[in-house]
DNA sequence: GCGCTTCGACGAAGCGCTTCGACAATGACC
DNA sequence: GGTCATTGTCGAAGCGCTTCGTCGAAGCGC
């Protein structure tokens, strides 16, 4: 490989001319900065990555933390949709390039990881997905002085900025706009209980959202929590249908058990919308690949992630003091919400 | 940070002394390595990756270059699900690390990419996913001499290892296992046109696969391949369930097309199996999230994942000759598949 | 034409680590 | 008791780059 200094040789310059043509942090005469510039293309010099980190003390290196703890069965672990994360991923790595910075992907089951990627200055900056109302990580990164942004929202962020979906305003969104159309009972099928013991906050916010607006829009709300287990959704929808008053919508929060809920409405008959709206909150793609296209509320997994790569590069850049940002909810209508049947108007 | 060089005056020896206590490559006395691990432990001390790269010439990074191409819509691209991708990585990632290699996540949608890490030295091999017959990465991979693992058959693999899929073997077993069960005509709802022209090989061998073995049987086979789009779909069952004898069962290779195919057969109020045997070559909890649980021949995604960071760690110890692995097909019965019914069976 | 600033390029000192050759100290052997 | 390996440690030379201080040359005003 061709060092600096063979560029330096070819152009006739001093290794620190080449190195200001690359950096542009000194002035360089048009000439010179032509004949070096022909010499890296002559050679295809690329810099020697790790030298630079060494001498600059700067890597353009991001860590990516993604939660991929694996089940035993190997299958991917339940409550955090692998497409969610890939969402997010798929986000932050075009945008942290287009910032000129690459991203090492780490795991979090790897205890390890953090320690050495930090303290062995293998990246500038951390990007910690999925990070819990009370996350363990943390004080160790904290420690650690290097810069992070936070997916999620801890109690006490410690002084990192944070991203995170607005699932408070996502709660009053699906409530407002099934109000508007006149409904009056809305059932949510929520998210598995065990996620809620782990994000205890995500879930908290989108309920405070729910019953923010249904109490602002004199809607009625039931809660229903399941896992993806058919004959939990079961039970579920049958909390929001089957009693005196049924809800005449249904706000699903949960990935897996849509095809379930969609399944067990038609096997009662049940016509969406006609009579019975469903509004999923879910990825676009989960939305349109139901038995009915769904009208669903995106957690734009993606545009968290670059917003999450963004905040990285102004942080390290010294242009961003620590500060939580939430991400909008915006509903897709796809026409699976509408005026509630006639006889449950009243 | 603690440099090498506080460790080794608090231990009070070489700093060469504290290298060669990290890295086992020379002798140490049991007393040295005492003093100089407490002194690491004590300043909490982690080698500067950079410096490292720099005077050893190795990274221990590998580096995963992954199909990421965004759609206009932001959507993922629907040819390769990025389940199957996050299964891969979440195969490549922990294994590296368990071998001492981090992963640096490339997207093939940066062309600059390749040739900034593998000429700048930011990774000691690289893993390519989604290999295709001809793909135009490779000579410029090979031009960079990084040592690199493919994962798909290229026609041509330039001296480089591959890992893929048995896809021939996943047919043959299809074949074998439908045919074992009595049925004599098996449709294929195949991958959409798109994926066919882009991965002949894989298509390819999966058709081989299924020939060999129905010629072997003597079984009927009919082709079909579908978009996800409903009518599509629609068409390719019609072809396959409407002629005069129609399949038996169905070998579906669409995880995209699989929850509408499941819809459309109970329109027509076919049972499965009774009526109708369904094979799906797809991840397993796709498999299971279908309305009838799914017998299924996995991708197995992950384990390609983990064989590739084996592989590409063999390649950088010397201990591996360019070679071409293939992932054995293992089919998981989950009951969706018995003998055809009494009146086709003749 | 003199001193002044400004511009552009240079040289050298590290950044923190690995690795090689050198070399005491120790023990084995005759 | 002298020779010869062996073992354990040290010192120093880089690895390829950035960056700071320096300095000649050119341009300016008077």
């Amino acid at each position: 490989m061709a060092t600096i200094e063979d560029v330096a040789r070819r152009a006739g310059v001093a290794t620190s001319t080449v190195s200001y043509v690359i950096s542009g942090k000194r002035a360089i005469s048009a000439a010179t900065r032509a004949r070096v510039e022909q010499a890296i293309a002559e050679l295809d010099y690329h810099p020697h990555a790790g030298a630079r980190a060494l001498a600059s003390s700067r890597t353009d290196v991001l860590a990516l933390v993604v939660p991929l703890r694996l089940d035993a069965d190997t299958s991917l672990r339940g409550d955090v949709d692998v497409n969610v994360i890939m969402q997010f991923v798929a986000g932050v790595v075009p945008r942290a390039r287009s910032l000129g910075y690459d991203v090492l992907l780490l795991t979090d089951d790897d205890p390890t990881a953090l320690a050495r990627v930090a303290g062995g200055s293998s990246a500038d900056a951390l990007v910690v997905m999925d990070v819990e109302t009370e996350d363990a990580r943390l004080p160790a990164i904290a420690r650690s002085r290097t810069p992070a942004i936070l997916i999620g929202m801890p109690v006490d962020p410690q002084g990192f900025s944070c991203v995170d979906f607005d699932f408070d305003g996502a709660g009053r969104l699906a409530v407002r706009h099934l109000a508007g159309l006149g409904h009056r009972r809305v059932a949510l099928i929520g998210p598995p209980q065990v996620v809620l013991e782990r994000h205890t906050s995500y879930a908290d916010r989108m309920l405070h959202g729910l019953r923010a607006q249904s109490d602002a829009s004199g809607v009625d709300l039931v809660l229903t929590h399941t896992s993806a287990r058919r004959d939990a959704v079961a039970a579920a929808v049958s909390r929001a249908l089957d009693g005196d008053t049924p809800a005449t919508a249904l706000v699903v929060h949960n990935e897996a058990a849509l095809p379930t809920v969609m399944d067990l409405l038609r096997e009662r008959s049940l016509r969406v919308p006609e009579d019975l709206s469903v509004l999923a909150v879910c990825p676009p793609h989960i939305a349109e690949q139901q038995s009915v296209v769904l009208t669903s509320i995106d957690i734009p997994a993606q545009q968290i992630g670059a917003t999450a790569a963004e905040m990285a590069v102004a942080t390290l850049r010294g242009e961003l003091e620590p500060e939580t940002r939430l991400v909008r909810a915006a509903l897709t209508d796809r026409g699976s919400s509408s005026a509630p049947p006639a006889r449950a108007t009243s």
